[in-house]
RNA sequence: GCGGGUGUAGCUCAGUUGGUUAGAGCGCCAGUUUGUGGCACUGGAGGUCGCCGGUUCGAAACCGGUCACUCGCCCCA
């Protein structure tokens, strides 16, 4: 540590983003309260096990990627990369199989040690959804439903759009992976080093490679789409037959995969290029094989998490601060008197500002810069008449009123346009 | 983890081929105005030039390292 500063890849929110935040965070718990998801919350940091099993052979995340220690009792712990785990963790552990189906929405940082770019944090934060139970892909349209719905009350769907690809059930998974190896390894040394890694690591990543070679010979490779059985393209057709009904609009992406083991049948991305290059602002999928490798039941799920930070930079700057309310008091002789006053209107209901520091003259000067509009002004004179001076710090206009009436001036006058 | 760019006041930035006390605008504080802001004028505070080392008579400037920010790559549960 040298010279205060925080943690590399973290960072303040102070009042103006953390407005922005709430906003992203407000709206996705409303927008998803529409579709019955509940709200829930699961610890920042699990057994390391809740993240490293479901990983598989999958390579650098573990090793490189994980915010890992080991508490003052050795337990080896993590600070949560993501949330889904978590909540089917929370699913096993609390017995809740015996209450599916469960919808649950939650909001809260996440960790990942990764190099921070625009819209990529050490610590950052999401929102998402998990619908636990039903393994129908009428769940995953009402799941990609629920997001889309959160992005436009956001005010930002227009600048994304859903990319939707099927993965297959496991059968047509390991069908496919089967096949591209075999086709990709004929053409192994044309490959982008890169992607001769991972080739033997997490070959279907080779299919979003950014690589312009790589891209050219993926033009001939086998179709993950002629790979799918006859239950996988129903389950695919119903969702796109779902989502079609309900005016959600999307396009087809061959190449959106997940590297993972339990991911199944539906993956999505809303993305956007207004950003940068971290452009994905909503994705998620359906994990059906997550809960067994995390040793609990067989239990089907989808879902889906949102970056809060990437959605504020999207939403960009819609909260307008509400106008507000200060007492001033003129003379030291009537501080007690405008404390007082302040307290009284606070229990009618409003909001009060209460300045200490200074003359009157520097109050108001700080006053009218900030987003303070009424000034609320008492004085000897206006003590010894019951009244006080109320003056519109936007339009300059003053006018004495009567204590007993303020409450209600104040408050007609915030009403007013 | 790999590569490019950038670090001078709270913010945005000047700073000549290396030369003596490092500047501007905005912001902040105070006064002109001891019961009333915005405007104006006057004054003031605020910098180890990211940090460490090197070259030099002399470094904010040149070189090396390091840290941070930033853009991209890897990875993206």
């Amino acid at each position: 540590m040298s010279k205060l500063q925080p943690v590399r890849g973290t960072a303040d929110l102070l009042p103006d983003v953390m407005a922005q935040h709430l906003l992203v965070i407000d709206t996705a718990r409303l927008a998803t309260a529409r579709y019955g998801f509940q709200e829930m919350a699961t610890p920042v940091f699990e057994f390391s096990e809740v993240f490293t099993r479901p990983l598989g052979e999958s390579s650098d995340i573990v090793t490189k990627e994980n915010y890992s220690f080991a508490d003052r009792g050795g337990e080896q712990l993590t600070l949560r990369p993501e949330n889904t785990a978590g909540v089917v963790r929370a699913m096993i552990s609390g017995g809740l199989t015996q209450s599916l189906p469960l919808k649950y929405f939650y909001a809260g940082p996440m960790f990942r040690y990764e190099r921070p770019q625009k819209g990529r944090m050490r610590q950052f934060h999401q929102v998402g959804i998990e619908y636990l139970g039903p393994n129908d892909a009428l769940a995953d349209a009402e799941v990609i439903s629920a997001g889309a719905r959160f992005l436009a009350q956001l005010g930002v769907l227009q600048h994304c759009v859903l990319h939707l690809n099927s993965l297959g059930d496991l059968d047509s998974r390991a069908a496919y992976r089967a096949a591209l190896v075999e086709f990709l390894k004929t053409h192994e040394s044309a490959l982008s080093d890169d992607s001769k890694r991972r080739l033997a690591v997490n070959p279907l990543r080779i299919l979003d490679s950014k690589d312009a070679g790589d891209r050219d010979i993926l033009q001939t490779a086998p179709k993950l789409a002629d790979y799918l059985n006859a239950e996988s393209k129903a389950h695919f057709q119903t969702l796109t037959s779902a989502l079609d009904a309900a005016g959600v609009t999307w396009v087809y992406d061959p190449l959106l995969v997940r590297g993972l083991d339990y991911y199944c049948h539906t993956a999505f991305e809303f993305v956007t290029d207004a950003i940068g290059t971290q452009g994905t602002v909503l994705g998620g999928g359906r994990y059906d094989g997550l809960s067994e490798m995390l040793g609990g039941p067989a239990v089907a799920g989808v879902g889906w998490a949102a970056g809060v930070e990437r959605l504020a930079m999207l939403a960009g700057d819609t909260v307008v601060a509400a106008p507000k309310v200060a007492i001033f008091s003129a003379d030291t002789d009537t501080d007690t008197a405008a404390f007082r006053l302040a307290e009284t209107l606070r229990d009618a209901g409003i909001d009060i500002d209460f300045p200490t520091a200074g003359t009157i003259g520097k109050k108001l000067k700080k006053a009218a810069r900030s987003d303070i509009k009424l000034a609320i002004i008492l004085g000897g004179d206006e003590m010894a008449r019951k009244t006080v001076q109320l003056r519109d710090l936007t339009t300059g206009t003053q006018s004495e009123i009567a204590m007993t009436e303020l409450a209600d001036v104040v408050t007609a006058a915030l009403l007013a346009p």
